[in-house]
DNA sequence: AAAGATTTCAACCGCATGTCT
DNA sequence: TAGACATGCGGTTGAAATCTT
């Protein structure tokens, strides 16, 4: 016996709304509100939606406040920052973007953010444009006793930059903000400027240097993480594996085939790969 | 110009959580 | 306190738009 549905599909209208539809439900909702209940406000609206649909459309799109067009630049830094530290909130994220929703940074990360920051993260511009040798190793330490230090691509591209999770230049214990720089791919713009993101932790529930996971018990097993959505909107087949404490990024596309070996020592930065949705 | 491939994003789905009785 | 119901959320889907060949 599964969940009842929360209306009557043979009888609701799905799909796209029409601007008849869209014009009804805005009407009823500057008039009487939502009236606190969602489910029968199709209903006395003359609408044959179910209520769950009319909330989305009313919150994702119809709302006044709704902000339409691309996203700047600074709220592509606001998204990478949070992502990092919450991972997929796309709600809280948004909260912090005025005029956007869930839904909207959602899918702007997924089709567009996370493939621009990825590029520059593995840094692809730099190995396809100044570097005849093929293979590259960077190194990635991680001091378990101390914080976990996702640290240092930089060897690779030093234009590129990452946050480091508990470097007390950036994480003040007693302060009651924490301040981060951005990760960003300078190959998109060259007239990048190194900035910093305040975020106030109470907003925001930045992980703190003694709260990363121990992963030294998962260092000897072997890992396989690949997406087909993932590989979707990357336009690539692509593939991350851990075996014997090396990372290993397989791609075609951007990547051209080539091959960038990760060695993360003893331990593995799993919650910053799998924050970037590995 | 057309067909196929890829990208975008609105909308849906189902689970988790909150609230009310 | 438990159950019913509503809401909120993140993941996923699929149609339309756009791009590439």
């Amino acid at each position: 016996m599964g969940r009842a549905p929360c209306c009557d599909k043979a009888n609701v209208k799905r799909g796209p709304w029409s601007p008849e539809e869209d014009t009804i439900l805005k009407n009823h909702l500057e008039k009487h509100g939502t009236g606190g209940n969602w489910i029968a406000l199709p209903r006395k609206a003359g609408l044959k939606r179910c209520g769950k649909s009319c909330r989305l459309r009313w919150l994702n799109y119809l709302r006044p406040d709704i902000k339409h067009g691309g996203f700047t630049e600074e709220e592509d830094k606001i998204i990478c920052t949070y992502y990092n530290s919450i991972g997929s909130r796309w709600s809280v994220i948004a909260s912090k973007l005025p005029g956007r929703t869930d839904n909207d940074v959602k899918n702007y990360w997924n089709t567009k953010l996370k493939k621009k920051l990825l590029a520059g993260r593995i840094g692809l511009d730099h190995m396809n444009n100044n570097n005849n040798n093929k293979e590259e190793e960077m190194s990635i330490s991680i001091n378990s006793t101390d914080h976990l230090n996702v640290a240092q691509f930089s060897t690779l591209d030093p234009k590129v930059e990452l946050i480091e999770y508990g470097n007390p230049d950036y994480y003040h214990p007693n302060s009651s903000t924490l301040i981060l720089p951005y990760v960003m791919d300078t190959s998109y713009d060259q007239n990048y400027v190194p900035q910093e993101i305040t975020l106030d932790p109470s907003q925001c529930p930045i992980p703190k240097p003694m709260e990363v996971l121990d992963y030294s018990t998962s260092a000897n097993n072997n890992y396989s993480i690949s997406s087909s959505q993932e590989a979707s909107s990357l336009s690539t087949s692509s593939s991350l594996a851990l075996e014997n404490n090396h990372f290993s990024w397989a791609g075609n596309g951007s990547v051209q085939g080539d091959e960038i070996l990760l060695d993360f020592g003893f331990e593995t930065p799993y919650e910053l790969l799998n924050g970037f949705g590995f």
